[in-house]
RNA sequence: CGGGGUGUAGCGUAGCCCGGUCAUCGCGCCUGCUUUGGGAGCAGGAGGUCGCAGGUUCGAAUCCUGCCACCCCGACCA
């Protein structure tokens, strides 16, 4: 176990805290409930943008950007929508500050100076960009819209954690208009199919698609679909929502088309998002005790390269044999990295890399130098081979994907073993009790159900897998007849 | 917002019950020499309004009151 971590049996919740500042990606913020994201972390949300951002222009979307403060009055017009995130709104009520006449060198809030209408600054934009859509939606041939933004949002929560729940968290929302239902249900189901496709290809994190019963719908929409991951300490992590808005929006805002036939329509519509919070499911997926694992696809620095050398000649003459290395990898398009720093001594970097995630991390020095090699570490394994520099290109893109694969079965492997087929409700709270991860059961459909089983166990319904098989049985609460098994389990 | 806990150097901490050379130790940082294939060693050095504000006292990191911040557990949540 690495010396800077807690061992994660002991208390996830401080090892996954300490991982996240020791490995440099991000710490708590002087604001309230809100954090820091160092550069190292935010270039891996920077991966993650690009990546996603090419997915959602090749189904079609564009990029735009909303304000920040939405007025009240447009806030509150979608009911369902606005009593959901009430409890959590920063809200501005005044617009300047004056001096304080009574503690010199200090400032007050300027009385004079009240907003008329109080702006909430966002929690989400559906209030803001649908009233913007009422003006540019006329007739069918306006229709669909299909826009993404990448913004900044507030949730005024009670309890922050980092990436997990901060009190403001980076994110992408998409929100499109469509002339027809089924056009929208589309929409919905494909765009949670891009998240799927991008956690489990790129993050290499395994995830169930499903849609979420009438208790955890989002507020405002009529089906959210979602993808739902479980992280090593047995606890799900809803890692992306794609809701289907129906006509909640339209009607609230107003915004009507004119059809080819000439009547007036009301629009539909979608919204989906992701957030930083991806950011947490990759460090609790797959980190240990050393620290960070990050897959190849998401790495910063796919490959790290540590000089070892004793005086300035021997430093150079290994710059020297590493600049080709550079170059050839560079060429098969290998992120990489040579820590040349004179400052730190090489155990020092290798343990650095190794808290940073780094994938690969290739040592070379006088010896190798001497026999055309180089040493070639994986961070997934922990294991080391020495490699003829001759095959490293070819080695290090062959290892770079098979690290990506064996993160992935590892991931699999581990969800598949804490998901358990659950019958009685003994079980079921022992197994949650004992082992965590999923509880697959029947449930019987109704809220009552839900909630009775979340206030005696604080498990809630994760989702209704979609490619869940039909199957008789009876509800494993109250007996009732059922056709589907949910996933339950203790979340985020 | 309810319950519990913690605030002492950049980080982690001892001291607090029992007020008085108690501001302790480790990491980190700076300088020099030796080192460099898994977190270097030795020597020297810098760094602190003991969370903030009051109070008690000859004297407060220590006792009392109030406030603030953070952490954990609830409720809430992407």
């Amino acid at each position: 176990m690495g010396k800077y971590l807690t061992k994660r049996s002991e208390d996830y919740s401080k090892w996954y805290n300490e991982l996240v500042v020791k490995a440099d990606l991000a710490e708590t913020s002087a604001v309230r409930g809100c954090m820091v994201i160092k550069p190292y972390g935010y270039a891996i949300w920077e991966r993650m943008q690009s990546i996603l951002d090419k997915k959602f222009k090749e189904t079609g979307h564009s990029n735009a950007y909303f304000p920040l403060f939405v007025p009240k009055s447009l806030f509150e017009a979608e009911e369902k929508n606005a009593e959901g995130f009430a409890k959590e709104c920063a809200v501005v009520t005044h617009y300047r500050l004056e001096n304080d006449p009574d503690k010199p060198g200090k400032l007050r809030v300027d009385p004079k100076a009240k907003l008329e209408e109080e702006l909430i600054v966002r929690p989400t934009s559906e209030a803001i960009i649908w009233n913007t859509y009422k003006n540019w939606i006329q007739s069918y041939r306006d229709l669909p819209i299909l826009l993404n933004q990448w913004a900044n949002v507030v949730r005024w929560e009670m309890r922050t954690r980092l990436f997990l729940r901060t009190a403001e968290f980076l994110w992408q929302e998409g929100h499109t208009a469509h002339a027809t239902e089924a056009e929208a249900m589309y929409e919905a189901k494909q765009m949670n199919q891009v998240y799927a496709d991008f956690v489990e290809q790129y993050m290499a994190i395994p995830i169930i698609q499903g849609v979420k019963s009438a208790a955890e719908r989002f507020a405002g929409a009529l089906e959210t679909y979602c993808i739902e991951a479980l992280m090593q300490d047995g606890k799900a992590l809803q890692a992306g929502t794609s809701h289907f808005l129906g006509q909640n929006f339209a009607k609230a805002f107003d915004v009507k088309y004119a059809t080819k036939e000439g009547s007036l329509e009301h629009v539909w519509a979608t919204s989906w998002g992701v957030s930083t919070r991806l950011m947490g499911a990759l460090i609790m997926t797959h980190s240990d005790d050393h620290g960070l694992v990050l897959p190849p696809e998401l790495a910063p620095h796919q490959v790290v390269i540590v000089p070892i050398y004793k005086g300035d000649a021997e430093r150079e003459a290994i710059a020297l044999a590493v600049a080709p290395i550079i170059d050839a990898l560079r060429k098969k398009d290998v992120r990489v990295h040579f820590d040349n720093r004179d400052t730190h001594k090489p155990g020092f970097k290798f343990n650095e890399y190794e808290l940073k995630g780094v994938p690969l991390r290739i040592g070379i020095g006088p010896r190798d130098v001497a026999n055309g090699t180089v040493e070639l570490a994986r961070r997934d394994t922990l294991s080391k081979t020495t490699v003829d520099q001759s095959e490293l290109v070819n080695e290090v893109t062959k290892t770079l994907a098979d690290i990506q694969q064996q993160l992935f079965a590892r991931a699999t492997q581990f969800r598949t073993n804490h998901t358990t087929e659950v019958d009685d409700f003994d079980t079921f709270k022992r197994v949650l009790e004992e082992k965590g991860g999923f509880i697959s059961a029947h449930w019987d459909g109704t809220e009552a159900t839900e909630i009775a089983i979340k206030e005696s166990t604080k498990a809630t319904i994760r989702c209704i897998p979609i490619d869940g098989i039909e199957e008789k049985g009876s509800c494993v609460y109250s007996g009732n007849p059922s056709n589907k098994r949910v996933l339950f389990a203790k979340a985020y």
